[in-house]
DNA sequence: ACTCCAATGAAATCGAATTTCAAAGTATCA
DNA sequence: TGATACTTTGAAATTCGATTTCATTGGAGT
């Protein structure tokens, strides 16, 4: 069983909470997903195979990835929130074309260490952190 | 007349907009307040001096100065929509406490140039951007 | 199997964002 | 300056995603 999976159930137990299947399902899909999925767009993918399972019970799923770490919120320009699977100790940031929405995910630990420093200067201690570049992507510059 | 208010007037007659008694007071009450308030804050401080103008007003107006360029809308994490001023060419960013609410601004040139270095390996034109480092400023890191 | 809670699904509710619409205001032009 | 043609405004209605409620169902330990 991957690292996440084994995380999110022992986050659950800790908590006295269940394992049930329709959160077994959820995880399943949700690990096999693209990055970014709205609630409402996953809750249609997840709908197509499993018609039983109701909004609510995905929405409140994926607040539970959350909580337990192994996901975390995010919010580009429209006002849905969008999830994306936390691996250990590795962060991303986003760019994201305005015209097409397509979202680029990049790394930049040289980003990162300046960041920190800022903190520092400031003492503020960092516990997460959001970067997106709007603009426009290579397929949508000549548009 | 400052820069920012020609530019916006600019605006308006370019769209062929109207300069309104409503619109010169929203624009001297945003110039002059803290950066950052939310649709509804700033509507509640105006309507102490200006209880006739309505809530819809206010919004419209902001969304304007949005458009033209004179002020950016940027989203910490609870989902209210809050608005910036934008003086031209300089970029901040935000410490965020999520204790305390807290927004510290921030400026950092190498950040900046970093970004642009990513946006040019991948092909992308940025038009804006957006960096949020959330925490514990230094008055909560000890609660 | 029994019992205690947690979990679920459908529907209701919430809150901010956005739109509608009739009335009023602004700018242009004769 | 008065008429004309739109734009703007305020209040209320609507939209839309997020979140909660509640009656019912389902895990898990005993």
């Amino acid at each position: 069983m991957g690292e996440l999976k084994k995380n999110f159930k022992a986050y659950l137990a800790a908590q006295g909470l269940k394992t049930t299947q329709q959160r077994e399902v959820i995880l399943d899909a949700f690990l096999a997903s693209p990055s970014h999925l709205s609630t409402e767009e996953f809750y249609l993918k997840i709908r197509k195979k499993h018609p039983s399972i109701g909004y609510a019970t995905v929405y409140r799923t994926l607040k539970l990835f959350s909580e337990s770490g192994i996901a975390v919120e995010r919010n580009f320009g429209d006002k849905q929130t969008r999830y994306e699977v936390l691996s250990d100790e590795e962060h991303h940031d986003h760019l994201v074309c305005t015209s097409c929405s397509k979202i680029i995910e990049f790394e930049d630990p040289e980003i990162e260490r300046l960041q920190e420093n800022v903190a520092l200067r400031h003492g503020f201690k960092v516990l997460n952190h959001s970067l997106e570049l709007y603009g426009l992507c290579a397929d949508c510059t000549g548009k």
